[in-house]
DNA sequence: GCGACAG
DNA sequence: ATCTTGTCGC
């Protein structure tokens, strides 16, 4: 493909940003949002895209809805092979991903429409972004649906640097809950590296997607993981065969023992 | 040439 | 995104 057709390409991308971008509400839409232990929250969903090793087309789109507080009942779950056309490109990773996550929560809104998760955990930024309308913001516009978008590696964008001073603040968080905000040239706050949990010290860096407020979403963000990664997005992401190998080890342990205690 | 580049 | 092994710690 000629480099003119891509560069057209992105424009397009762009200016489909600009549009979508003023759709985009940045507050609090719903009650249990404003609620300081979320009551009225029951169900949060989480997407993600997963692909296997020398394949960039073929991935599994996966939405789990878990139960909230207690993040322990999958209420839901999908999971699909897909072929992917348009390539990553840094800044519109929308482009590649949200058909098939959208694809996702329509198979539910047909389905099950009464699981409808009050809040979707989207891995990828959200406001925080080179235009600041990253993946997580895409989906929420364009599903309606509250999105929070919790990046695992930092994006060095709107004047935004991991430099020593980024790295300090990093250090200084130390447990669970402590967070900064990471502000825009234009002094806007995108986003805020969070460290979600305590036992793990590298943040994860979270940013409105929709139908949220900063400061909820980064609230909630903690309030859902167990580990560093938000479980939601956690269980979309890992592979469906996970629990039985899990199963398979403790099989294999169990015939192991077995086999040295007969000898 | 070097560094950046969510997933 | 995915790769691969060990290694450290509870």
């Amino acid at each position: 493909m000629s480099a003119q057709v891509e560069e057209d390409r992105v424009k397009q991308w762009e200016s489909e940003q600009e549009r979508l971008k003023r759709l985009l509400l940045e507050e609090d839409t719903d009650d249990w949002q404003r609620s300081p232990d979320f009551s009225g929250l029951e169900r949060v969903g989480g997407v993600d895209l997963s692909f296997i090793k020398g394949d960039d087309m073929n991935a599994c789109a996966q939405l789990v809805v878990l139960s909230y507080p207690d993040l322990k009942k999958v209420l839901y779950g999908d999971s699909q092979m897909v072929t992917l056309t348009a390539p990553y490109v840094a800044g519109f990773l929308a482009f590649r991903e949200t058909p098939f996550l959208l694809q996702a929560l329509q198979r539910l809104q047909e389905s099950q429409p009464e699981l409808t998760p009050q809040v979707v955990f989207v891995d990828g930024n959200g406001l925080f972004h080179y235009r600041e309308f990253g993946l997580a913001c895409h989906l929420g516009v364009l599903s309606g649906l509250p999105c929070v978008g919790v990046a695992k590696n930092l994006l060095q964008v709107q004047g935004v640097h991991k430099n020593e001073e980024h790295q300090s603040r990093i250090a200084a968080l130390h447990k669970g809950g402590d967070s900064f905000p990471l502000t825009a040239a234009s002094g806007k706050v995108l986003g805020k590296a969070l460290r979600s949990c305590d036992k793990s010290s590298k943040p994860v860096y979270v940013s409105v997607g929709h139908k949220i407020s900063l400061d909820t979403a980064v609230r909630l963000t903690q309030a859902c993981c167990l580990f560093r990664v938000p479980e939601p997005i956690r269980q979309a992401a890992a592979d469906q065969d996970d629990e039985q190998r899990v199963e398979d080890l403790k099989k294999n342990l169990f015939v192991y023992r077995i086999f040295f205690n007969h000898i």
